[in-house]
DNA sequence: AGCACGCCGACT
DNA sequence: GTCGGCGTGCTC
């Protein structure tokens, strides 16, 4: 017994919010409580219950004793988040600008958060959809944010998430909310659909041999990670030439090392057959996606933290994964948009895969057969290390592929709105002839992209956003592609009087039709986002097509990743033209890479297969290279013409964007938030100026671009933009972009 | 982000 | 005379 007892230490705990405060709160620990960086607790903020993370503690605290209040509890003690995993968080709040709280958030499994089943609102149909269908009618002129919603809800077919809804329809909760009252639509709570990604059993990951290529990849990280340094290696694979098994190779040698793994892919690639290739091999794999509950995430997190699952898959956000002893990151794919989030914190995943591999000595694998520019710039320049796998690993051969220059086309070809080449009409006749089937690649959905009055050159435009209207003819309506505005067709011109309009351009209706009409006896299918409205629409189309129920298959973007049919020998690139004018930097990669990738879907099986890509600039390098399936001469150009404009890899671009009611508005806002950065060295700011889509949905936007051109630069831009979302008023919104995905 | 406080226009 | 618009400021 000590003859003094102790005094009574108060400790402080700063906590992290999840709100959009760049700053952190002092709280006290009560008489006998104790926690530690990392632990989640319930505090008491302006007379608000919100859950924090602690970031820090300390004896002393030297705010006036008044103004500190204790905080409620600690929340579940097992789940502790870890250290690296805080200095993640807090890298990512510095590079991406957001407060730590919001990057804590994005760290935490939503699965920690709450516990328990989740339920989720859900809208279902109360009327019969008859009756439904005669409200839309009346709806339709007055009330077309409601006809929208109750359009979307009847066609999905079953209780449809709120929050899908919403996005679908791009609208508020007001539209929603009335129809409801209205007694049309019924709000459900429904448990969250458990799409368990149960991986696939018939998915058997055969243990191919490696041939010399692959088997060099393996050795190289694997001796990566047995000196337990961060290292990044970009594997740049063709199609089919064995990525996968490369992986899965070097994760055995991590796992029988006592280290952990992390493969993120996709979201679109997160299928029980990708998993069930990993797990057939490891029994022991965590699968992180959205459609778990949260306890079961919550369960997976506990796991991966125990060190009982040893690797993890799922997509972006699994890279928080809370591993022990992390040997290796794959980021399959990385050339894929979805590992740019696009709400706060808006990180990259690809980047902070390389910070966390920095902060936990891991080896990071990027994989693509068309890496991004900023991985094989880095890769050229030596601060990545470059494996190749140049051959196909198994059967398949590379397709042959033909350039068709459209302008050779006769003129009425031309005029007539849908351009199928004579080439590519006489080998679809072929291969249909043989039973076997054709994809068609278009990337634009509706029947023609603009309405054009061809006698003062009007276009019919959406009254809400800066875009010429889309004609979608099954619909028989126009439709803006930015807000969902929908409009009946003007019966003449409405600014000269006119009679008639005219149908400018292609978009895969038209195609379909053209096609239909061409081959009568095929049977043609279109996959788009409007014929993939119903619940479970992708799967049965896919599955038609593969059982050969389908000889011609239309479609956009969803058609050009990952589908592997044995029968389709060719596969023809509509209009290659379509993304290249896009004023964004990256308009020649994206077409390169979408073209390369479409390509790809021909001639997976025994048979050979043939790409035609038709194209008004068969010059053009994109194109060019494209057509030789060489993806070095792409990069070689595409590198000189960054170089020369300054964007990546030569500059980590920032991006900040005004939206407000009106124009003069946002444009103030902004020349406001650009001073800090002006005339800073080793950096270029454009703008302000007019984002490229400059009003959408009644809100005017301004934007402009940091290029900035070294490390210490961007450290610098980013501390002086790190508030200017703070600029915001209630009219007008600021946003703040690292690494930007769109600069629309 | 939320929420309170506070200052000017159209309504019982 | 009050109800309510949204600008401003603060949160341990």
């Amino acid at each position: 017994m000590t003859l003094f007892e102790p005094a009574p230490v108060t400790h402080y705990v700063q906590i992290a919010l999840n709100l959009p405060l760049r700053r952190e709160f002092t709280y006290a620990l009560p008489p006998g409580v104790t926690a530690q960086p990392g632990n989640r607790v319930r505090v008491q903020f302006h007379g608000r219950k919100l859950s924090g993370v602690v970031v820090n503690v300390s004896d002393t605290c030297d705010l006036p004793p008044g103004k500190v209040k204790s905080i409620d509890l600690v929340l579940d003690q097992e789940l502790l988040l870890p250290a690296s995993l805080l200095e993640l968080s807090r890298r990512m709040s510095v590079t991406y600008g957001c407060s730590l709280g919001e990057a804590l958030d994005a760290t935490l499994p939503a699965a920690a958060k709450a516990r328990g089943q989740r339920r989720i609102p859900h809208l279902e149909l109360l009327a019969p959809p008859d009756l439904a269908k005669a409200q839309i009618e009346q709806l339709e002129e007055k009330h077309q944010e409601r006809a929208r919603v109750l359009r979307t809800v009847l066609e999905f077919g079953g209780p449809m998430q709120v929050n899908d809804v919403r996005r679908r329809t791009s609208t508020s909760d007001s539209p929603w909310k009335t129809l409801v009252k209205a007694g049309l639509l019924r709000r459900v709570m429904i448990a969250e659909d458990l799409q368990e990604l149960v991986p696939s059993a018939d998915e058997r990951a055969l243990r191919h041999d490696l041939n010399a290529d692959q088997q060099r990849a393996v050795d190289a990280v694997t001796r990566a990670v047995e000196a337990k340094a961060h290292r990044t290696f970009l594997l740049h694979g063709v199609t089919g030439s064995g990525k996968t098994e490369v992986y899965l190779r070097i994760l055995e040698e991590v796992r029988s090392r006592g280290r952990s793994g992390i493969v993120l892919v996709p979201e679109i690639s997160l299928t029980p057959q990708t998993v069930g290739r990993f797990a057939s091999r490891f029994p022991d794999v965590a699968v992180l996606h959205s459609g778990l509950t949260d306890s079961e995430r919550g369960r997976q997190w506990q796991r991966l933290m125990q060190g009982k699952a040893k690797v993890a898959i799922g997509a972006r956000s699994a890279l928080f994964a809370p591993v022990q002893n992390l040997g290796l990151i794959v980021i399959d794919e990385e050339h894929e948009t979805s590992f740019k989030q696009d709400c706060t914190p808006r990180y990259h995943a690809r980047e902070l895969a390389i910070v966390r591999g920095e902060i936990e000595n891991a080896v990071v694998v990027l994989g693509s057969a068309t890496p991004t520019l900023e991985s094989i710039g880095k890769a050229r320049r030596g601060i990545y290390e470059l494996v190749t796998l140049p051959k196909r690993a198994g059967a398949g051969r590379m397709p042959k592929v033909i350039v068709q220059d459209l302008r050779s086309e006769p003129k009425e070809v031309q005029r007539s709105g849908v351009v199928l080449s004579r080439t590519l009409l006489v080998m679809m006749e072929e291969r249909l002839r043989a039973r076997d089937q054709v994809l068609l690649f278009l990337n634009r959905r509706g029947f023609s992209p603009v309405l054009l009055c061809p006698s003062c050159g009007e276009v019919v435009r959406c009254e809400h956003c800066a875009v010429s209207m889309t004609w979608h003819s099954r619909r028989g309506r126009l439709i803006c592609h930015w807000c969902c505005n929908e409009k009946r067709r003007p019966e003449s011109c409405a600014t000269c009087q006119h009679p008639a309009m005219h149908e400018l351009g292609v978009g895969t209706e038209r195609l379909e039709a053209a096609v239909k009409q061409r081959f009568p006896e095929a049977i043609v299918a279109r996959m788009d986002a409007d014929t993939m409205t119903e619940r479970g629409a992708h799967e049965r189309v896919l599955g038609a097509f593969r059982k050969k129920q389908i000889d011609v298959l239309i479609g956009t973007q969803m058609i050009a990743k990952g589908l592997d049919f044995p029968d389709v020998t060719l596969v023809g690139v509509v209009s290659a033209d379509t993304g290249l004018f896009v004023p964004d930097y990256r308009s020649a990669e994206r077409t390169f890479q979408l073209l390369f990738q479409v390509a790809g879907r021909a001639g997976r099986g025994e048979k050979p297969g043939t790409v035609v890509i038709q194209t008004y600039c068969p010059d053009n390098y994109a194109i060019a290279a494209a057509a030789k399936l060489d993806y070095d001469l792409f990069v070689q150009q595409e590198l000189q013409f960054r170089k020369q404009t300054g964007y990546p890899p030569f500059a980590r671009l920032i991006r900040v964007l005004a939206e407000g009611n009106a124009e003069a508005e946002a444009r103030a806002l902004l020349e406001k938030a650009v001073t800090p950065v002006r005339g800073f060295a080793e950096m270029d700011v454009l703008g302000p100026a007019p984002a490229v889509i400059t009003k959408v949905k009644d809100r005017w936007r301004w934007h402009m671009l940091a290029k900035c051109y070294t490390q210490a630069s961007f450290t610098k831009a980013m501390q002086a933009l790190g508030t200017v979302e703070d600029l915001a008023t209630r009219t007008c919104r600021v946003t703040l972009d690292v690494d930007p995905s769109s600069l629309m």
